[in-house]
DNA sequence: TCGAGCCGATAACCTAGATCAACGCGGACC
DNA sequence: GGTCCGCGTTGATCTAGGTTATCGGCTCGA
């Protein structure tokens, strides 16, 4: 038996939604270039940079951020292995914005040429993947009602439990505990809060009991309490089948 | 000749991005059912609906929100004439949140079944309209930027200017100016602001002569200051030609 | 083995924007 | 023709989170 693909988890995380044929899998599955290693802190893609292939992650923690002239940084998006972190370059050929790697990676690419040929060769892969760039664009908009309605504790709590149950439908994390190699610093960056305040939310949800978190792996001792704070609701996420 | 379908507003702009056939334009055509009216302050589709077909705006303003268990409303994005509010349903199958009538509205529906044939028989189609949702995704990643990292001042100067280019690529707007039927109540609702600190930031936009803003119609005075003030940069909207 | 630099933790103080309250205007409805 | 009521405007006060600064522990490279 030949090994698994490393674009197995993408697989794993359609077929929650679907059915995938052998022929797709296949079709997928030669879809990735050779993979690279990039270093934490390092840019796997510059904003303004116009990609001929899309970059998918086969592990490791990378996110979307974009630089103000003020000197801010915002993230808009954290991406865990089985995500593709520019699928929508396809389309918008001009990125809006960057993408770097807040663990070391690794990652694969695809051809910008494959991925338009798969296109017109497997509708139903096409819009399966398409879905994906739509389950961002849902999570977007859920980090904009965190940011716009919710305070700092209830904005972190909505983060942990969005990273816990994307990790766990990637099969990265279980039983409430994962790696979370992110910087308060990093936090900040989501959130739209400072270093020092993300602490101060830190300690209080570790004082009231609601997750551990030490030397960058997260324990969620209470999930029904840290989702209420959080305003969790996981239908964004997509993580039901519902055949497309 | 045969009058203008409805959805020519969409052709328009998907032809700004790349060619559109006659045939595919006959395909776009085909797509919309019987228009309807729509009041202002009335949703079009609800959180948590399953629709089985998208809608399209053929006319007025509307916006996505959604509510908090506190009371809050977040809008997280304004659609015009030649959007789709919901086009993402065709895979998210279950809406992550509704969609008000800013103003009153002539939509139209385009059936899911006819979107999935669509998508078997016309894939560069299908590709400009994946294009739609990604567009969709990154004005979401700019508000993300705008609330985590800009001030009130920015925030609204950068709204500002994204409706203007917008309504400008759709014909609805020109020379600087436009209508904008949406209260300061739902500007706060967007910008993550109170009502009464957008009627200060607005009144101080005024004093600046960077706009003017009157009964509900909006005219911009210095459209460079303006972008400066909001770190406007308009690569996110993707209105330059660029084959898909 | 010793800095240098990053990261988390904490304290003192400060502001952008929230909250609360009041008022004026114009349009809808009796 | 009066009376609501939604909407915009303004003022006074309050607070969540920002700013600045300091400190201790760790790692890593010279």
């Amino acid at each position: 038996m030949s090994p698994a693909p490393l674009i197995t988890p993408l697989i794993e995380k359609m077929a929650r939604r679907d059915v995938i044929s052998p022929i797709e899998r296949e079709a997928l599955a030669g879809l990735l270039g050779p993979t690279r290693r990039v270093a934490a802190g390092k840019a796997l893609v510059e904003p303004g940079d116009r990609p001929n292939f899309s970059t998918f992650v086969v592990s490791g923690f990378c996110a979307r951020f974009t630089l103000t002239p003020t000197g801010g940084r915002q993230l808009t998006e954290i991406n865990i292995g089985g995500d593709f972190v520019d699928l929508h370059s396809l389309l918008m050929r001009q990125m809006d914005h960057g993408v770097v790697a807040l663990a070391d990676c690794v990652v694969a690419p695809a051809a910008h040429d494959d991925l338009r040929r798969l296109s017109e060769q497997h509708p139903h892969l096409t819009r399966l993947l398409w879905l994906e760039t739509v389950v961002d664009a849902a999570i977007h908009r859920q980090w904009l009602v965190a940011l716009g309605q919710q305070n700092a504790a209830s904005r972190l709590a909505h983060l942990i439990c969005e990273l816990y149950l994307r990790l766990e439908a990637a099969g990265i994390a279980q039983n409430f505990g994962f790696v979370l190699p992110m910087t308060q610093v990093d936090l900040g960056d989501v959130l739209g809060l400072t270093q020092v305040h993300v602490n101060r939310v830190l300690m209080d949800l570790r004082r009231q009991g609601l997750v551990d978190w030490k030397a960058g792996h997260v324990t969620i001792n209470d999930w029904e309490a840290l989702a209420r704070l959080g305003q969790f609701d996981p239908t964004y996420l997509r993580l039901q089948n519902d055949p497309v």
